[in-house]
DNA sequence: CTTACCATGTAAGGCGTTACATGATTCA
DNA sequence: TGAATCATGTAACGCCTTACATGGTAAG
């Protein structure tokens, strides 16, 4: 126990919510978890193939469609596992800004190159945060009693918090070096 | 080109300011760099072997002391090789945050766990403030001329402000949960 | 004298990405 | 009819951590 794969736990905590497929839960990372997580189909597609053979999922093929898809779900054991690595305490929380790093060295590259790493940070923050505000407000327009909502807009105000906070440091790093 | 390791460049920025043995290098990651990057002995002291091998440092036995003790020095090469790590824009900021993973499936715990991740995560960030604070203070008080010093600064107020905000944040999430 | 810290390194194994390989369907 | 998207999967490889193994030195 408490080895548990953060992979699988990812996987079954979507699969907790609904039935996906591989696919559909790739998609869930890139949406919605993209702020902080992310895995790859090289990783997806194995770990589900392991949750089935291990009995935490099931996996049915949809007849509806012609093309293959698979989808999985959860069983009440995947539910076990996935309640019993909620109920552990977080063993990491990372942050590995390379942009940090390249800005740490600043000395050896000069303002101006310094200066543009910052401002490429800032327009991606400038890119992305949009996409944030827009999950916020379609949570929002859609008050529901659905328990998972409220858990939701808290980690989308976490992002949103987090990058407003990542554009002042920007216009103050921005004044110090110019 | 332009698929430089990550382990070398830092190893490599960090030789760039002053020689380091890799004992050293490992204490650098873990206080100025703790909060935006790290790594471990175990790929610290095969890259550094590799970095002497490609002519990108060298190493030599320090004879003052009778313990064994090898310090690396960059060279020009390794200069070279850093500034046009430097140069290139920044590849990957990823940021992992298993807190946030488990309170964005906080419905499957309910709501006392999810407090207490919350809870936990708020007072590692307390914990670790001070020694950002410290960090700061110190940089502030040795107001120095030497080109590093402002970038040093700017890391440690990125740090030191998203800190701040995880805190509010943590606050505003309590009164919801509570 | 013992604890903490200094100091170097290896081996096994885990974890995950990238690139590749394949093909159906939808929409303009 | 061609591009975008849906959809699944594997193989090679890279990178890093954990755990192990070893020993010196300083300070209380």
């Amino acid at each position: 126990m408490a080895n548990e794969k953060k992979i699988d736990c990812v996987i079954l905590g979507l699969l907790s919510h609904e039935e996906l497929t591989g696919y559909e839960i790739k998609k869930r990372m890139d949406t919605a978890l993209k702020y902080f997580w992310n895995a790859s189909y090289g990783s997806i597609y194995p770990a589900l193939s392991d949750l089935v053979d291990r009995g935490l999922a099931t996996r049915q093929e949809d007849v509806e469609t012609k093309r293959t898809k698979l989808v999985y779900t959860i069983t009440d054991e995947g539910r076990d596992y996935l309640k019993q690595w909620l109920s552990q305490p977080v063993s990491k929380d990372e942050l590995r800004y390379e942009t940090l790093l390249k800005l740490f060295f600043g000395a050896e590259q000069g303002e101006e190159q310094a200066l543009s790493h910052i401002e490429a940070f800032e327009a991606k923050i400038k890119d992305e945060l949009p996409y944030l505000l827009y999950a916020e407000k379609i949570l929002k327009d859609h008050q529901s009693d659905a328990p998972a909502h409220k858990y939701y807009l808290l980690t989308v105000a976490f992002g949103i918090k987090t990058y407003r906070t990542y554009l002042e440091w920007c216009a103050e790093a921005k004044q110090v070096l110019s």
